[in-house]
DNA sequence: TTATATCTCCCCACTGTTACCCACTATATT
DNA sequence: AATATAGTGGGTAACAGTGGGGAGATATAA
C-alpha cells in the first residue's frame, strides 16, 4: 500500500526521483511502468493496471456509437501519458503537464493506496492548507466521512 | 491488548524505542510494520492492519469522482507515515512529526487497545491533567462518555 | 541526403540519511 | 554473584536522492 508524502527536487532536465518505498512497491506489484494524467492542479501517476481497472474496462462497457462516450474517452487518453522509471528509479514530467501543474524546482510526491499524486511544493502546502503545525490536525467539519481514529 | 504508558528517550537520531510488551505484542499479531499520523498533538501509530481497517477500507467504499473525497484522501495519506522497527525495536520517527507533535528528547509511549500514542513528555503532563499522583483518577466532568467501571 | 538541434536515457560521482551492528548500563531473574 | 533482558548511545557501511556528462535516437533545417 502507498502512504505518505515525499518532497524531491525536479532537476534540469524535468526528472523527479521516486521515492524508494513507492518504487520498490509499484515495481513489485505492478512493474516499472505508469500512467500519468494531469487532474486536481496535480499529476496522477497510476501503475498501467490500476489505470486499466480504473477507465479501460469502465469505458469498454460503454458503447462507442455516441459521440458523448468518443468525446470523452479521448479527452482523457489524449491528455494522459505513459513512462517508465529509469535505471535511477527517476521519471520523466513531460513539459505539457509540468506546466499545467505549475510545477518547476521543488515538488511532492504523494502514495495513496494504490496510485501517486506529484504537486508543485507550494500548491501542496495550499492543499494541506498550510498547517505543518499540526493546528489543522483536525479533519474539517464538511468531511463527508466519519472515521475511526 | 496494549495497554499502560512508558517513558522513553528519543536519541539524537530521532529514534523511541517500543517497550518490549507493546513490541511482542505488535510484532506477533501484525507484524512489524506501523503506520504513523499526527494528531492531537502527538503521533498516533496503528498497526497497518488497523489503518486499512480504520481507513483504506472505508475509503475504498467511497467514489474518489468528487473533488471532496479525493481531497480528504490526499490529507490523510499525504500526513501518514509508514515505519519498521529497526532491530533493536526502535522506530525512526520522521522530522515533520517530531516537530508537529513537540517531541524533543523525552517521550511517552501509551498502549491503547490496538494503536499506540506517542506524546512529548511535558504534553503528555498536560494531558494527564498535572496530575501523577492519582488526584486526577476521577473522570473530568466534561467527559463525552460514560463508563462502566 | 547531410547537418544541426533536441530529447531521452544510460552511466558515474557526490552527499546526507538510514539502518545495521556493537557496546554499555540498569533492572530483573536465577 | 552470575545471567538475561530492556533501553540507550554511537560508529559505519550501504543506500537514496541529486546533478551532470555523454551516447544514441529522433526531429528539424538546409
Amino acid at each position: 500500500m502507498l502512504i505518505s508524502s515525499h518532497a524531491v527536487s525536479v532537476d534540469a532536465k524535468g526528472r523527479v526521483s521516486i521515492p524508494a518505498r513507492f518504487r520498490e512497491y509499484l515495481s513489485a506489484k505492478y512493474g516499472d511502468q505508469v500512467v500519468l494524467l494531469g487532474k486536481d492542479g496535480c499529476i496522477f501517476a497510476y501503475p498501467v493496471e490500476e489505470w486499466k481497472r480504473r477507465f479501460s474496462e469502465k469505458l469498454s462497457e460503454l458503447s462507442t456509437s455516441t459521440k458523448e462516450v468518443r468525446r470523452t474517452l479521448r479527452r482523457l487518453y489524449g491528455r494522459a501519458e505513459s513512462c517508465e522509471f529509469d535505471r535511477q528509479g527517476r521519471i520523466l514530467l513531460p513539459a505539457k503537464l509540468r506546466a499545467s501543474s505549475s510545477i518547476e524546482k521543488e515538488a511532492v510526491i504523494v502514495g495513496i493506496e494504490n496510485k501517486l499524486e506529484i504537486w508543485d511544493k507550494a500548491r501542496w502546502g495550499m492543499e494541506m492548507g498550510d498547517a505543518d503545525d499540526g493546528a489543522a490536525d483536525e479533519l474539517p467539519d464538511e468531511d463527508l466521512i466519519e472515521f475511526e481514529f
